[in-house]
DNA sequence: CCGGATCCTATCTGATACTG
DNA sequence: CAGTATCAGATAGGATCCGG
């Protein structure tokens, strides 16, 4: 009764670690950060979509996280400059080793979804 | 005007298969499922802390994308195995990876997220 | 045993407007 | 330039009940 695998408790850090990189913006502010120190507009400008809100938001999360780097330089109008940490730059392989995949396989995905859809 | 960097555009998969990855269970399923075929009640079992709805939805959405195998027994209760494709195997090392980073950094970022909390 | 259908809530996210 | 504050809509996820 009190015995049950549940293998991701083997992995307590992993689920976190998929929780932290699964966020919608994430990915694309360390992509971005991996080509070197941005400023606020440059990676507002890089990533598009992005809402002023969630890219402060997901920032600060990544601050908070160890992964970014913030400074601010009291000019006038403020500059304030984002970069990754050590840490940030040990997310970079693993996130390009799914973006391998995505590339290698993704298709794969495509294929499946539309001979599912035709089948119904 | 028309024009804007947007590099995560240059990797049109990448934000698909991320938001695959990221889902709160596909993870779990196919770490389960990776160590070979279960039942569903298996799974719901190993995973544990999964509601019903939530296992069949993800599933379903696993084997549309031609990452999961379902297979129907007639017997009396009904038997459903569910098994990894080849398609499915393939997720399987990228994921490993991200595992081997939480493993050998996430203590980093929990310590960075003390730190943090501490100095407010 | 497996899972569909329904209902409901918490959270996430964007749009908009304002500020040092 | 680089944010903050507030509001409202969308969506994810759980609980529950029912059916083959």
């Amino acid at each position: 009764m009190a015995q049950s695998p549940k293998i991701l408790n083997a992995h307590p850090y992993l689920r976190q670690t998929l929780e932290l990189v699964s966020d919608k913006w994430v990915t694309a502010i360390i992509y971005v950060l991996s080509q070197g120190t941005k400023r606020y507009g440059e990676l507002h400008r890089e990533i598009g979509e992005v809402s002023q809100r969630m890219l402060t938001r997901t920032l600060r999360d990544l601050e908070r996280d160890g992964l970014v780097r913030r400074e601010v330089y009291s000019t006038n109008p403020p500059t304030v400059e984002y970069s990754l940490t050590s840490l940030g730059e040990t997310l970079v392989e693993p996130l390009r080793l799914l973006c391998q995949w995505s590339i290698e396989h993704f298709q794969e995905v495509e294929t499946a979804r539309k001979s599912k859809d035709n089948h119904r």
